[in-house]
RNA sequence: CGGGGCGUAGCUCAGCUUGGUAGAGCGCUCGGUUUGGGACCGAGAGGUCGCAGGUUCGAAUCCUGUCGCCCCGACCA
């Protein structure tokens, strides 16, 4: 097969396009690749469509090698079987919703547990047609609040999503692995550096779930890893906690003036200036124990606040939060909120910068204390440790506050920040942290879609038995960008030979007849040869521009039919290496090879 | 949703402060010269200056409103 340059349909830029920030946006759209239709949503040229099947056409064979079977969803779907599910409302803003002429509520597919789990139901009922996986390549639609990064993350895009149906766990581990198998088949075909990590399990109930992340700066995840093999979402990460101690001998706490110190930064200056450690040794942030004040917002609209404890030198993060209080979503607490928990005159209270657990009058954070707030700590806290933390009162910490001895809590939570360092769950050392782009995730959802929709077959025994699942998903079009995010230069593109939307790219550099004919020639054993042949025929061209096309449309072996092609020799161009060698026309094809 | 920026030709942008016939480069069309790193000469086509209202003799320019887009953050099975 072979195109012309002169005939395809696509045009290069010149210039970067404006709204295009990261490399692989960037490229794509000056390559002519894909263009922008609305905030995130793009349509695909001719160039940009070939890469996309060669990508699918990796997965298909893996999902077959997988032994998953091929089927086809709509996009567009009715209500209710997400209804059932929840998600209608649990997924708010986030998907595109519709009504037909009649009124009836549709929506865009964000993902297709749901109508996968009912062809099951339609269709079959005994354990012997188990295990199942069926897969789909389709566009899935979310309406982020922010697309960003061109392919990277749109409100259109591919996926290729599968789903096991089992009705043993044991079934199921194994159709999981081998999806997981599939996956790290598909990601080393396609050249792409992946880390598997373990993800957050979360609401879903599931009981194993990995994410496939591709390591890189632009990425929106951050991982753990440690030398010793551990890897994991910092989503999923769990904290070692310090033994229990015993705090027989520990000195009793004491309230002591620490006017303005309502950061930690300034409470550890002025505690290590007023009050300094009987032992010599500076107090340090991780010597406070700070006390957060969340806001959960739960499905049903009620707000809950929450005060959740950890070591100073520790940040809430955030996503772990979510994380943490899923299905329920959080933010930082407000200046409404405070006020029914203010100090009133003698009385403690909530004090901005000065809240803890623990007042002369008693308990102030938990559920059971004057406040009957929730309280949660960080496993760092542990039974017998001693904390310089707020005494509830103005200008005053309490030093010396010891876990189990002089407060308590509603349980322990896992909402601190992960930093460098930090021991592996595992015991395989201390972590690192790094920045990565999910490109996979496999997930055993267990019986929860099949346990709603109502998805039962008949077992060995004649009893019915809820089928247990599994769901995984490739970014089919995330991946295309990740390839060329992760393949470049500041010239432009450079494809990965299974990827590549042409195998080689065969230039006419000059005017004379001589370079045209054997240009031809060369196309010609080319494509006889099995290969798929872009050729810049362009006449009028200059040679710079052609080379400066090339470049930029990334196809990795480049053929320059030029200044000695009247003498048979031709020269192979290395788009990678950049290194460019004189090859005989004869054997031009050996040398693609 | 919070913060920042931007809407003028297909693309990248100038013009706006100080109101007076709509501009440049690239791309595109025609003719000619050029051809190993984004050539040149000449002639062209192409824009309701995001939209609406206001001020004014006159608005791309000033005022008000509105819509949209991009970036950072929050959010993201």
């Amino acid at each position: 097969m072979s195109t012309r340059l002169s005939q395809l349909f696509v045009r290069t830029l010149r210039e970067d396009p404006v709204d295009a920030e990261v490399a692989s946006h960037r490229l794509l759209v000056r390559a002519g690749y894909i263009r922008r239709q609305a905030p995130g949503v793009f349509a695909w040229l001719p160039l940009g469509l070939k890469v996309r099947r060669k990508i699918e056409a990796i997965i298909r064979e893996e999902m077959e090698t997988a032994g998953a079977q091929e089927v086809h969803f709509p996009a567009l779907l009715p209500r209710e079987p997400y209804e059932v599910t929840g998600r209608w409302e649990e997924y708010g803003d986030g998907i595109f919703r519709l009504q037909d002429r009649r009124g009836a509520d549709y929506l865009l597919a964000p993902t297709h547990e749901e109508v996968f789990t009912l062809l099951v139901k339609d269709l079959y009922s005994s354990y012997k047609d188990l295990p199942l996986s069926i897969y789909q390549i389709q566009d899935k639609y979310r309406d982020e609040a922010r697309p960003r990064a061109g392919l990277l993350r749109g409100r259109e895009f591919t996926m290729k999503d599968a789903y096991s149906f089992d009705y043993t766990d044991a079934g199921l581990d194994v159709s999981y692995m081998k999806q997981r198998d599939a996956y790290e088949r598909i990601f080393t075909r396609l050249g792409l550096e992946y880390v598997i990590v373990q993800a957050d399990a979360g609401a879903m109930g599931g009981s194993r779930s990995e994410e496939f992340l591709h390591p890189t700066p632009v990425g929106e995840d951050t991982f753990v890893r440690t030398d010793g093999g551990y890897a994991a979402n910092v989503e999923a990460f769990t904290t070692v906690a310090p033994e229990a101690r015993s705090y027989e001998k520990l000195t009793p706490a004491e309230v002591l003036a620490t006017p303005d110190t309502p950061t930690i930064a300034t409470l550890v200056a002025v505690a290590n200036e007023k009050h300094p450690r009987p032992d010599g040794r500076a107090w340090t942030a991780a010597d406070t124990l700070k006390n957060i004040v969340l806001a959960l917002k739960h499905l049903d609209g009620k707000r809950e606040l929450v005060i959740v404890g950890l070591p100073g030198d520790r940040e809430v993060d955030l996503k772990r939060a979510e994380v943490a209080f899923a299905p329920a979503t959080v933010e930082p607490a407000t200046a409404e909120d405070f006020v029914k928990f203010e100090a009133d005159g003698d009385k403690p209270g909530l004090v901005k910068g000065y809240i803890g657990p623990w007042s002369p009058e008693g308990a102030m954070l938990g559920e059971d204390s004057a406040t009957g707030i929730r309280y949660l700590l960080d496993p760092r806290v542990s039974d017998g440790s001693g904390w310089i933390t707020g005494a509830n009162l103005a200008g005053h910490h309490v030093f010396g506050l010891v876990a189990g001895r002089d407060f308590g809590s509603d349980g322990t939570v896992e909402v601190a920040e992960v930093l460098v360092g930090d021991p592996a769950p595992d015991g395989s050392g201390p972590v690192e942290l790094a920045r990565g782009m999910e490109i996979g995730h496999v997930f055993q959802l267990g019986r929860k879609y099949a346990e709603a929709l109502g998805l039962k077959v008949l077992d060995e025994n004649g009893k019915l038995v809820t089928v247990t699942m599994g769901s995984y998903g490739i970014g089919v079009t995330r991946i295309l960008a990740v390839i060329a995010e992760a393949n470049n230069d500041e010239k432009g593109l450079i494809w990965p030979k299974n990827v590549s939307p042409f195998d080689v790219h065969v230039i006419a550099a000059g005017r004379e007849d001589v370079v045209y004919e054997v240009a031809e020639d060369v196309v010609a054993s080319l494509e006889s040869a099995g290969f798929d042949v872009l050729f810049d025929d362009r006449p009028k061209v200059s040679p710079g521009v052609k080379f400066g096309d090339a470049e930029l449309l990334g196809v990795p072996q480049i053929v320059i039919v030029g200044r000695d092609a009247a003498g048979g020799v031709v020269e192979h161009w290395d788009r990678r290496t950049g290194a460019r060698t004189p090859v005989d026309v004869a054997s031009i094809a050996t040398a693609i090879g």
